[in-house]
DNA sequence: GTCTATAAGATGATAGAC
DNA sequence: GTCTATCATCTTATAGAC
């Protein structure tokens, strides 16, 4: 057992994640005693990248560590060397960029509470909570892209990674809705949980950049438009809030 | 070549689909000359009902004909008599609800747009277009509720089924968008578009009923309360359809 | 139609040389 | 750290008896 995928409690702890750069960060995990050659950090994040890519495409058992090791250009002992099993693999591509996410959304959302102060407002506060996905995606690599389907794939079924998912995706959801419960005051929790959900599932679809929409257009919108599509997501949103969170009168639009 | 799955062309061209009863019609698909033992469309069904199940909670890739034999409680081999390769089997399980998934969801709104007339509403509109499916996941049987996250999972990542999503489901979409394009005058196409897209992502991560609603409101919102959910997806969107559809002033929102 | 038997290949994972 | 070689198992799919 002397391999560096051991000493990583991977599978269910509190799990200290690395800063993860970008794309290919210096910062290597785990111990940084032991000897290691040049591009051991670099292969390590190179298999990391390339399960990233294949898992988002086609899921947890539509890829072989043969696909892995062959797109990262390693052999495929390397992948268990590094990682162990199949989905310690899974777990640690899911992990990698994880904590920066939510650490991002959290810390925009809060910075927008304060800069606005009394001024905040429905829309303010989704647009800085959805923006840092749709950023990272059109701008942080492909690394982030892929991420971002794979995000999307776990959110919509969490057979693998669900409680990944739950306990490091929910806090700054939970934060959101508590200023979303400032912004509407009247809410009750039902009302924003639900409408949370709606907005939950759109972001879901958007991110995984299906291409449906560009079929069911025929060309005039495409998925991978990703401004239009914050933009869009930030008023169908707003708007769909206010609407499940207003006091309901008793059923009849009257105006 | 004496099987039963090779007339049938289920890949590419234009198919006929059976009225597929809600859990096991007596109709059996194909030329009906060929002596059949009592119970072979019954036992075509139970094929097609465990599989259903399978491909809805692990995808084509998470599924071995070995796991839907044995769920179905029949032999291996059986499954290759009446479905030939796995992906055949996939697609037969995909297509045997989509026309009447899509006739009735095609149905549900004209009937809706004649009875209402000029009393047309945007929310009658889209809850008449959206009711079906809660339906038959409610109250249609297991296979219907299967089917539906098999629908939602395929319309998230359409690696298999896309090209059957668009051919099937397209048509009552764009039906349904027309009938918006006269509730909401003034929009444009592209406006129209995008809303169909924020709501499709909400409606997909309903169906797929994942259960992290219910974590994240720590049990107060259930994902299989779907009364709730079609409620809830009704009034959000219809306000998300009119605030993305609205003649935009400029950016401020002034009121 | 349904079963047994089996072909032919892919898969996750490991041992051990270098 | 990286590679070669290999195992044991599982996979889809078919042939042929009944």
């Amino acid at each position: 057992m002397t391999r560096p995928h051991a000493p990583e409690p991977v599978s269910d702890d509190a799990i200290a994640v690395p800063p993860a750069g970008a794309v290919s960060g210096p910062a290597r995990r785990g111990r940084p005693s032991k000897a290691r050659s040049a591009g051991a950090g670099v292969t390590r994040e190179a298999i990391l990248d390339a399960a990233e890519d294949l898992f988002s495409k086609h899921g947890f058992y539509g890829v072989t560590i043969r696909e892995v090791a062959r797109e990262a250009g390693v052999d495929t002992a390397l992948v268990h060397y590094y990682f162990g099993a199949k989905r310690a693999l899974f777990d640690s591509v899911f992990l990698r960029r994880a904590e920066i996410w939510n650490n991002e959304r959290a810390d925009a959302i809060n910075r927008y509470a304060r800069d606005a102060g009394d001024a905040m407002t429905l829309e303010g506060l989704l647009e800085a909570f959805l923006r840092p996905p749709f950023q990272w995606s059109l701008k942080g690599g492909p690394g982030w892209k892929h991420y971002c389907a794979l995000v999307a794939q776990t959110n919509a079924n969490p057979t693998f990674g669900g409680e990944t998912m739950a306990r490091y995706f929910d806090p700054a959801i939970r934060r959101l809705l508590e200023l979303v419960h400032e912004v509407l005051p009247g809410a009750s929790d039902t009302d924003v949980y639900w409408a949370w959900h709606n907005l939950s599932g759109a972001l879901t679809l958007t991110l995984g950049e299906t291409g449906r929409l560009d079929r069911l257009s025929d060309g005039l919108c495409r998925s991978g438009d990703l401004e239009s599509a914050c933009d869009y997501m930030v008023r169908f949103a707003s708007a769909g809030f206010r609407a499940v969170c207003a006091p309901r009168p008793d059923t009849a639009p009257t105006t």
